[in-house]
DNA sequence: ATAACGTTCCAAAACGTTTTGGAGACCGGT
DNA sequence: ACCGGTCTCCAAAACGTTTTGGAACGTTAT
């Protein structure tokens, strides 16, 4: 690890003008800034990290705490939303550093543990919440971050967020164009803005499609997990007027909703529609195919990276904010395909 | 961002005093102690992590570069695998950085950048390769690391391995039991060090059940992605001799290789078994099931962080390694369950 | 000749921490 | 009185960087 103070007594020259010959200042002379130049990159400098932020009292490092559960985390699109943003943050010389908290104390003593130690310049909050203690923190402390999702804060912030809302009411009026009636939704926890979001598409085309009153009896709500989404799917199935679709929050709560209704004797897609949201891969390997929308997660890392980037420089978070429209994949699984 | 020296001198101590109150020295009086931590915790203190880092010439960060495919990144299994390492990590107040690079150059002139710039003190090493770059240059350069995967090196390293080798030999095993024959291998690149020890458990098991010719022919390579593992065993299953097992390398392999005998006008389990290795969550969303083998990802990251932190410590490599058994999961792919 | 200015360089301070090498106060024993 | 020892405490240096406030020199204008 070469140091300026080495790179200087080599050259003859002080530790400031090494420095400011790097660093491209007008006052050191052209022939000066190339020998630098050249020896620097002779002796693979590079500036160390911890001085310069020590020194600059900020740094490059960009935070992103999963809110992860005990023991399992099968959220496989993360892996590569993680991917697109640590290639696009690497390529413009940030670090990402990661962690995992369970949400609630544990979670909010990392964010504060990170703040305060002065860790973290910046936070990407994934999995936003209705009223989020995390926006709410890096606000108070004016620290930058950058939502995945959307949240309920007073103050403009900076967010991308699929939308899930239109997303879902074009979804649900296709079904009723397929002649369904009887539309249930499963949704996620209503804390959740992306489960809300996805509630109120639905409604706003059962109402548009008249079925108001099917609409009432038919939203329940569990975790976007397998096991809820097949626990919920049984017990509209065994009611006594059961639906006809089974629109889930995510892929993860339909896979088990298919489950349900197999073992309850039906067939999926000609007896009951599912329907998805997130485009896992087992959406497409499960049989019938799974009819979901897709927020592709690369592009959302990208975008994500280069927004905290942006606010980390200061920029504007009403100009940061981004709503993209979600693509929709028919499958087999809601008699489309 | 209280200092040392903010509550030095609310407190009316030196700098030393409270630093070493906190760091639980012997020279400090009982009552001072007590006093100093209770006004460090009023005050929120943290050190500063730059300050510390800097001060002591090390810091407590492990660094995770992800072998990064330029869009897609379909590793279902990594996002797990990251939570337990971050939720280790950060149980034991060590930060986790994550990047992506492509193997190759840039994964290289990451890791230079990580070491020399200090950022970095230990890495976690994922899909080791048989010759594998990183290895060498970290051995080089006495930094620490963990490797996901073995490797082929002369000295001695630490490493977290499923037993591919017994765990392909044992599958195989029970397919010619069941009364197959003809078992090709779809084996990923033999760059890679978990493709050749799935492959040499394949031969060994064909070997001991006197099926040497038909090894001879049936072992096919391709990159452990569902295009090439369709590829492949649409290959295979226009052949002069068809086998009537896919024994595939990896779960994401084993479901393009479904989807071949499907299109092929066979089925899966009664005409042609099919295996992968992951449990990937479509591999239990798949029709039948896909038969697989398991090393828990939660599992393998607590230990993998529990080991670079031992590494760091300056825990003897040799001591640090294990080779996990893997658990076999029977589905209908195989024509068992 | 002197003043004013532009160019090129540098010494020193600062960021917050840990560690080194004592200093001062008090005790008991001689 | 003095010495040795034990308890507490602290000033100062160091880590590698950036930044401040000049200094030294040569050139041009007065």
């Amino acid at each position: 690890m070469s140091s300026l103070k080495a790179l200087a007594q080599r050259l003859g020259l002080s530790i400031t003008t090494v420095s400011r010959a790097l660093d491209d200042y007008p006052d050191v002379a052209q022939s000066t800034r190339e020998r630098v130049r050249h020896a620097a990159r002779e002796a693979n400098y590079r500036p160390h990290s911890a001085a310069r932020r020590l020194r600059k009292g900020a740094g490059e490092t960009v935070a992103f705490v999963m809110p992860a559960q005990p023991g399992h985390f099968h959220e496989p699109v993360f892996a590569e939303l993680l991917a697109a943003i640590g290639e696009k943050l690497a390529a413009e010389h940030h670090d990402l550093i990661l962690l995992a908290a369970r949400p609630g104390l544990e979670e909010m003593a990392t964010y504060r543990r990170l703040v305060e130690s002065g860790r973290a310049d910046a936070f990407i909050i994934a999995r936003t919440r209705r009223h989020d203690e995390r926006v709410a923190y890096l606000e108070a402390k004016g620290v930058p971050f950058i939502c995945h999702g959307r949240t309920e804060t007073k103050r403009p912030y900076a967010f991308v967020d699929g939308d899930g809302e239109a997303g879902f009411k074009a979804l649900t009026t296709r079904l009723i164009g397929l002649g369904h009636r009887r539309i249930a939704h499963l949704s996620a926890p209503s804390y959740l803005t992306f489960a809300t979001l996805r509630a109120a598409g639905w409604r706003q085309a059962m109402t548009e499609g008249g079925l108001d009153e099917a609409a009432r009896q038919l939203l329940v709500e569990g975790e976007p997990t397998e096991a809820d989404g097949h626990r919920l799917a049984a017990e509209l199935l065994a009611g006594p007027q059961p639906p006809t679709a089974l629109l889930c929050a995510t892929d993860r709560m339909a896979l088990g909703a298919m489950q349900a209704v197999v073992e309850a004797g039906l067939a999926i897609g000609p007896d009951i529609a599912v329907t998805g949201h997130d485009n896992i891969p087992a959406a497409s390997y499960a049989r019938p195919g799974l009819t979901t929308m897709e927020l592709p997660p690369a592009e959302v890392g990208m975008r994500l990276a280069a927004m905290v980037l942006a606010r980390m420089g200061g920029g504007d978070p009403r100009e940061l904010s981004t709503v993209l429209s979600l693509r929709q994949i028919p499958r087999g699984s809601s008699g489309e395909a």
